[in-house]
DNA sequence: AGCCGGAATAGACCTGTGTCAATATAGATG
DNA sequence: CATCTATATTGACACAGGTCTATTCCGGCT
């Protein structure tokens, strides 16, 4: 997966300004975060006990139709932020933690100059 | 700016699933971290010696137009990114340490359960 | 006042995307 | 094999958003 890759290698955005490529490699993840439903369910698989959650109970928590829940969940993924695993008839969601911990280190801004 | 506060209320992802008001706020901030073009702005603001940067040496490093530009400023003017200060004929936009540090904060997931 | 340059705004266009209903797929079970 | 449940995929639609041109706004200067 070439984005992490981006992301490991990519200094805080303070260091030096990103190239086109870059940015585009993070802003595709970014864009991912960018959507409430997708934010709220990316906290409910980090805030579960165990660190995965079942596509159901993911539905079960909004008043949105599976397929809408299910494209988020492929949009997340695709992007690196979660993967899947299919048990039987249930397919459980867990957190990359290292995504998360790249962009949280891009955006750690060293103190105000 | 209510968003700081809702930035600054925001517990990690991990530690409780996000209400729909608490994420439509961040959302709004991560949209806007979602393009390119506005990454790369805002890390040409990050990493000016100074911390401040003139409209139309950023405009200069783009091939898109003035007004385009002029957008995306804008976008992150409104989240909280940004801030502007007119001198004489030009302006000048500075980071929003703190808005940053805490979308960092938010995404600093702990490490594997 | 009039002009000039830097920056912002308005409006139009086209693409991207969030949502849904309908359908398909996968696995379990009778 | 038939059927049922859980999830994914498809296609359609409406709206959001990135870009441009044209125009306006704001300061400085003559």
């Amino acid at each position: 997966m070439e984005l992490l890759e981006i992301l490991e290698c990519s200094p805080p955005l303070a260091r030096k300004p990103l190239d086109a490529e870059q940015a585009a490699g993070v802003a595709r993840v970014f864009k991912a975060l960018g959507d409430p439903v997708r934010l709220r369910i990316l906290s409910i698989v980090a805030s579960r006990q165990g660190g995965e959650v079942c596509v159901c109970d993911i539905t079960g928590a909004f008043e949105l139709s599976q397929p809408t829940i299910s494209h988020h969940l492929k949009v997340l993924k695709d992007v690196g932020l979660l993967t899947s695993e299919r048990r039987a008839s249930w397919v459980y969601y867990r957190l990359v933690p290292e995504t998360l911990g790249e962009l949280s280190a891009l955006l750690n801004v060293p103190a105000a100059v």
